[in-house]
DNA sequence: GTTCCCGATTGACCGATGTCAAGTCGGGCC
DNA sequence: GGCCCGACTTGACATCGGTCAATCGGGAAC
């Protein structure tokens, strides 16, 4: 409401990761004292984002990789056409950039949702920390690896899952999130819009108009515009799982 | 036909990085001799595979990252309910593996398509070698990054196109990996069922099928069973590119 | 306060793809 | 050689989600 409440007081933002609320979800996470102090020394700024603000774009050198500190962005790669494919949303802690490391360009687009605020890591900077400092390259490796994973999850839920359950999924998933900042994970902002979101689900805005519709009838949501309280955590848990083949091999089972 | 052409000869497969014919392709591409000789002393040795045969599955301690050397795998997660979803097919020179990097423990399962002869590269061997020859370890971030780049071929795949493109694509990929092989990539050998391939792109087999048809009557291929000759490969380039938005932005624009 | 605009919702209809079913083909095995 | 089974193909039909169109409504600009 009051457009004050969104803006980020920089003031608080901490000076380093040793000292900042995100060591435990971040880079940093698993790495010992000494090397998280050596782990400062690779940051070189924050830098902040006005809501639509591009941090990398297409073709942009590779100069470093980013933390979300706070706010959240986007992911997305667009074709010849301009036709556009959200590959992810990004909350505070998440790092993103490494789709430039395979050939010193990045080949997809970050921008922010909201205003934000972004870690820079620049990359020749963190090789050389991560050359002296063997635990913080082995972070690193499982933090991309944990990318990896993480568009598994995005592929099988675009691949084998219908409609409804893909949005269940989604709504999960930044609910489990908000939970891992220590957020109420029961009322979520949606600081994407509609479009941003059928387009990461690889369905159009009036399915998932619908579908909003329908979960706020089945009592599981109360959805105001981008305020979404999930009212029935377990039934939205069980959507996430009841795929078609799921559904058929209870039939065969039971 | 004959089952002995498909049994590899293990003698003629050589014993290194650095004399094997792949070396241009796989993990050793753009790191120099001395490194590369470095490389050799971490693999640890070939392993064969039949059809069918498992080279990891879901919750496998993490122990190598594989290199496919001749044959070819397909990896794919299965959720609690046993559905699958394939991630990829993987040719001679392609590097798998990467999930485990996360959690230690494998969060997906390779299996081979046929009979095929993989590289092992023990992690903790890899990890002395990198931490010894930097443009190793970079190198190494750069393959991640491929597949995380792969990766998001494969979902704008799935979330933007329509069925026949996606098997364009899909045809259009294996015949470009087929070049980079110095294979002829006008007739393919398809060593996935139509099952696999349906998964693969998020359809079932009927419309896979019908697809092959359909690109056969349209004079693009000619399909024998696993035999696929593209016969128009700049019908199938073409078809690669048009998606619904790519038809509405031609239709605005012209 | 009023207007405008864009994001969002809702409805009617359509079409691509899934489902179900039948039939074909080829390879492995006896 | 003949049988059988599983992979694949083809057809008829159903349905989910897309398309097109109308409308709503909140917030920004004046």
């Amino acid at each position: 409401m009051d457009p004050g409440t969104n803006v980020l007081d920089l003031s608080q933002l901490r000076r380093s990761c040793s000292t900042c609320a995100l060591s435990e979800l971040c880079l940093p996470a698993g790495i010992g004292n000494d090397d998280l102090e050596r782990l400062d020394t690779a940051v070189r700024d924050k830098r902040t984002l006005d809501r639509g603000g591009v941090l990398y774009r297409d073709g942009d050198p590779f100069e470093a990789l980013y933390v979300v500190r706070a706010g959240s962005l986007k992911t997305f790669v667009q074709d010849a056409a301009g036709d556009v494919q959200i590959l992810g949303f990004h909350l505070p802690g998440e790092i993103i950039g490494f789709d430039a490391l395979a050939s010193n360009r990045h080949v997809s687009q970050a921008e922010a949702l909201e205003r934000s605020s972004i870690c820079e890591l620049p990359y020749a900077r963190l090789q050389q920390v991560t050359s002296e400092v063997p635990a913080l390259h082995r972070q690193l490796m499982r933090v991309i690896s944990r990318e990896v994973i993480e568009e598994h999850r995005h592929l099988v839920m675009m691949g084998r899952q219908q409609a409804q359950e893909q949005l269940a999924i989604f709504l999960k998933s930044l609910a489990d999130r908000y939970q891992r900042l220590q957020l109420d994970s029961t009322a979520l902002t949606l600081s994407m819009s509609r479009y941003d979101i059928a387009n990461y689900l690889g369905l159009v805005v009036e399915t998932v108009s619908r579908l909003f519709s329908r979960l706020e009838e089945m009592g599981v949501l109360e959805v105001n515009r981008k305020s979404v309280r999930i009212l029935r955590p377990d039934l939205l848990a069980d959507l996430c799982r009841s795929s078609p083949a799921a559904a058929a091999k209870q039939r065969d089972a039971g």
